[in-house]
DNA sequence: TCGATA
DNA sequence: AACGGCTTATCGA
């Protein structure tokens, strides 16, 4: 323990100590440097690595200087200072690097002229230089670079008036420069369209300022309403992209592939793929056309493994005078009392700050054998090494970052003045907190994520708390602590702290890194960087992953007005377009009963195999073509539909080939044992990227802010679904074999033999063109008569349970409990005749639960009798009606409590006018449990499943236990 | 009893 | 800022 700094940098200042002449070439220096705006004089004697003085005052923030991109865009706020070195120049020495660095916490930015290959983590726009700016991690020096673009590319938009027009229109704004023509595909009309192409000297020139130029391509036109007499329509395309992802499409850029700087540019270091291995992969598809193109596109970023990149995890803990409230953020109003740091190779260590009422405390039993922890006197001092520390990685993890932990750091640094430019590798956007070198991974929004929640990681956490993703993905969780984090005796506070950022670490590194692995492929698939990808949600994966696919096909990104004109829905306006539904998929009727030796079969993913085979995309669905209009066997079943029959769908080939992909490759690789593990490994977090992808295909084709939303093609591809299904259950029928139910994409065999099986998956898949499976076969089903509800039991006694109130996270523990018991009875049913023994063990724990809530046992805890719901809007928010959740919530509102939306009430139901209670006042107060209340709540979860083996519920009420001995 | 809400 | 289908409970009119 001591209270000086300990914490010795690892990284030599400046780069200068890199033994390898590569790295010669420009720093990216602090914002305490003056700017030299680029170019610069040629000179060879001042290299623009002057520094000011100390006594020199920081820069003002130059007003001619280009405004950064957008709010939340991770562009640099540093001033980037470099020299001005067409050929290499010499390096400073080591000596006067170490001298100018003394006085500096952060070492320069690096923009060399020549590196080995290297890890493109992400392209941004940097502002100070008004370019894109690509960040790279090179392995062999474990440094973090950067790469400024030297080729001259600029931000524009498209508009479809004649260049005359357009400049005439555009040049109101001062970041015009020049106009351009060009020729580019229109996939809605199938035709070549010529576009002006409208260049602006700053990315928010083109849209994004106030009057920007795409603001200035439009047009007034008359409504005929005399509310609104006019309206501008926009005659700008392509005008809402970031530019930082413009620069990425036009440069074909691939983020989280390799790449090298070479004499000032930048080269990508495509692997060397194993043409075997290549050969057979692409046998493995169908051959069609284009396929070639795609291939080259894809296989190199599916093929290619991703390097362990070091990170460390961080976690903060903040003193609060109040309990249980975490202080706001953005003023920083209390000490920070710890800091946990945790790295990927074995860097363990908690800074934490004295005080004087806190005891030291003991390390524990469980306390880590290589956890180090470092008192300080001087918060300012640790929050210093704590940023210097975190300044060396490339990547730094955290578990809600944006919103707190580098949030608060930031501001609590400036109120102990800090100089936040110069010592705080951290700044900040809108809802985001980002790096000057490395890249900010916030593990709580991408693990929130649903598409990587139930996709990528099939649903192995509920909740998207720290404590849950723990249990679900490591099998441990948080430390238990002794009181609240405040009043925690030093020791103990260490170690909770730093455990939290343990665990954080931990979730990138299990499973050989699949995670991070995970968001590198994904990265790679949607070509955004890191930072996006982590934090985006699937449509704007999509989004971007097709604006790719159009940017390489010289083709016109459509605007969604568009699409809707060329479909036939101009009058529609976006109110109805809300309300209008698609009529979506079908569930069978389900037989109600008991059934044994259940077979279900289902389609292999049916709405993207569906999109591939019958060529569905925004652009085929409806085409323009009169041939196609005309036709009679492209018709979409039970709609007007017609698809086309001249071009190929773009999202038909680019989804179909990720699941062939997927499905005849990685996935099924993935389990062949005779591969080499690691590749096995590799495969199978290559198949977990691609189902993300290939799944949610068809949701965003239908969901309204989606840019290539497409009612007609979401409503042919449920069309089709239905077809399918409702044509193998005539098929099974025909047969002779009995479905019993069905939902979407299977179908539930009434005890089929083998030979049965057979034929109907060979017919799906001649007459469908759809792999049917054999999916499950239980030993058997109760089907409950309501749809979407039942259980099934597997051969091996395992219960599965669909849609029962049981299972739902607003019925009390004690019901779920009851409920699981009686599964467990259920499992062990081998015959019809069997139910006779376990309806009598269902009684007895029916029986016993009744003891209990009737007070004739032991008590439930307010826990275990809550009922939970969750808070959609805020409290005043809810007019007349005043349902039982809201109730409970005011009862906390006037108790002092905050109850936010999306709060979990936790309330129980009591004998008396409230007839609710918050389970955190139970803990203070007198009550009555309404018993009425929880027997009914019983009734209906164990009559679900009761109904359908044939058990009365109210049968099993007829006496309690205790009852038998009066 | 019914529609709205969760 | 993925979709629709479906069940169950509660509240107020």
């Amino acid at each position: 323990m001591s209270s000086s700094p300990p914490i010795v940098s690892s990284v030599q200042p400046g780069g200068a100590q890199d033994t390898t002449s590569d790295t010669e070439g420009d720093q990216i220096s602090e914002a305490r440097f003056s700017a030299i705006p680029p170019p610069m004089s040629p000179s060879s004697e001042d290299s623009g690595r002057t520094r000011l003085k100390e006594s020199e005052s920081p820069p003002q923030q130059s007003s001619s200087e280009p405004p950064s991109e957008g709010k939340s865009g991770p562009s640099s706020p540093t001033v980037i200072v470099f020299a001005d070195n067409e050929e290499g120049e010499e390096e400073e020495s080591v000596e006067e690097i170490e001298e100018h660095l003394a006085t500096y916490w952060l070492a320069p930015r690096q923009t060399p002229r020549n590196t080995p290959p290297s890890f493109l983590l992400s392209v941004d726009y940097s502002g100070q230089h008004n370019r894109a700016i690509v960040r790279l991690f090179n392995p062999e020096t474990r440094e973090t670079v950067f790469w400024l673009d030297n080729t001259g590319h600029q931000p524009y938009c498209y508009t479809d008036y004649p260049p005359q027009v357009a400049e005439m229109k555009a040049k109101a704004h001062p970041g015009f420069v020049r106009t351009e023509t060009v020729r580019l595909h229109d996939l809605l009309r199938d035709q070549e369209v010529t576009m002006t192409k409208v260049i602006g000297d700053n990315p928010l020139a083109i849209g994004g300022s106030h009057r920007a130029i795409r603001d200035l391509l439009t047009e007034l036109v008359r409504t005929g309403d005399p509310a609104h007499p006019t309206t501008e329509v926009s005659h700008a395309w392509e005008a809402n992209i970031r530019y930082r992802n413009c620069y990425t499409y036009d440069r074909k850029l691939v983020p989280g592939m390799m790449y090298r700087v070479e004499n000032g540019q930048l080269i990508p270091c495509p692997p060397e793929l194993d043409e075997a291995t290549l050969h057979k992969f692409i046998e493995a598809l169908d051959e069609e056309e284009g396929l070639k193109d795609i291939v080259e596109t894809y296989a190199p970023m599916f093929f290619t493994e991703v390097p362990d990149i070091p990170r460390i995890a961080l976690d903060i803990e903040v003193y609060s005078p109040q309990l249980n409230r975490v202080p706001d953020a953005a003023t920083a109003p209390f000490q920070v009392t710890a800091i946990g740091l945790s790295d990927s190779e074995g860097y363990n260590v908690c800074l934490v700050l004295k005080r004087e009422d806190i005891p030291l405390g003991e390390r524990g039993e469980d306390y880590p054998k290589d956890l180090e922890v470092v008192f300080y006197d001087d918060e300012r001092q640790m929050l210093l090494d704590a940023f210097r520390k975190i300044d060396e990685y490339p990547i730094v993890v955290t578990f809600v970052g944006d919103a707190f932990d580098l949030n608060y750091l930031y501001h609590r640094a400036k109120k102990l003045g800090i100089d936040v430019k110069t010592q705080c590798p951290i700044y900040l956007g809108r809802d985001i907190a980002l790096l000057q070198r490395g890249v900010h991974v916030d593990l709580y929004k991408f693990l929130k994520n649903p598409s990587v929640r139930l996709y990528a990681l099939s649903g192995a956490y509920e909740q998207s708390n720290l404590e849950s993703i723990a249990q679900g993905l490591l099998g441990f969780g948080k430390l238990q602590r002794t009181t609240d984090i405040s009043h925690l005796p030093l020791y103990e506070l260490a170690h909770y702290c730093w455990l939290d950022a343990n665990i954080t670490l931990q979730i990138t590194t299990y499973k050989n890194n699949l995670l991070l692995r995970l968001i590198v492929l994904l990265m790679r698939i949607s070509r955004l960087s890191m930072e996006d990808v982590t934090r985006q949600g699937i449509s704007s994966w999509i989004q971007s992953l097709f604006r790719q696919e159009h940017r390489s096909r010289r083709a016109l990104i459509p605007r969604q007005v568009d699409i809707a004109t060329v479909k036939g829905a101009e009058a529609h306006t976006e109110a109805i377009i809300k309300d209008k539904r698609f009529k979506g998929a079908i569930v069978i009727d389900p037989v109600p009963g008991v059934h044994f030796n259940t077979c279900v079969l289902d389609f292999a993913s049916l709405y993207p195999t569906i999109m591939k085979r019958h060529n569905i995309s925004y652009e085929t669905v409806d085409c323009p073509h009169e041939e196609c209009r005309n036709a009679t066997d492209n018709r979409v079943p039970e709609t007007d539909h017609w698809i086309c029959k001249k071009r190929r769908g773009m999202i038909s080939q680019t989804i179909g080939f990720f699941r062939d992909t997927r499905v005849r490759w990685f996935k099924r690789l993935s389990k062949d044992k005779s591969l080499d593990e690691r590749i096995r490994d590799w495969y199978g977090v290559v198949e977990k990227a691609l189902k993300v992808f290939v799944n949610a295909s068809y949701g965003v084709t239908g969901a309204q802010h989606f840019e290539l939303f497409c009612m007609p093609a979401a409503e042919s591809v449920t069309a089709y679904g239905r077809h399918a299904i409702v044509r193998t259950k005539e098929k099974a029928e025909s047969m002779g074999v009995r479905v019993l139910y069905g939902d979407t994409d299977s179908v539930f065999l009434d005890n089929p033999t083998e030979e049965q099986q057979r034929e109907l998956i060979r017919w799906s898949r001649e007459e469908l063109g759809i792999d049917l499976e054999v999916e499950k076969t239980y030993k058997y089903v109760a089907l409950s008569g309501r749809k979407k509800n039942y259980i099934g039991v597997y051969p091996s006694g395992y219960v599965e349970v669909k849609g029962l109130s049981g299972k739902k996270r607003n019925t009390p523990d004690f019901v779920q409990e009851a409920f699981r018991e009686m599964l467990g009875v259920l499992s062990k049913v081998d015959s019809p005749q069997g139910f006779e023994a376990a309806k009598e063990e269902i009684r007895e724990i029916v029986n016993s639960v009744l003891d209990r809530l009737e007070g004739k046992g032991e008590l439930y805890s307010p826990e275990e009798l809550a009922f939970r719901v969750q808070m959609t809007k805020p409290i005043d928010k809810y007019g007349s009606t005043m349902p039982q959740h809201v109730r409970a919530a005011k009862m906390l509102v006037e108790a002092g409590y905050d109850v936010q939306p999306g709060t979990v009430v936790e309330y129980i139901k009591t004998k008396d006018e409230a007839g609710v209670l918050p389970i955190q006042l139970a803990r203070e107060r007198a009550y009555w449990i309404d018993v009425d209340k929880y027997v009914d709540t019983l009734r209906s979860v164990f009559g679900q499943v009761l109904d359908a083996v044939g058990i009365d519920f109210e049968e099993l009420l007829g006496f309690t236990t205790l009852d038998q001995f009066f």
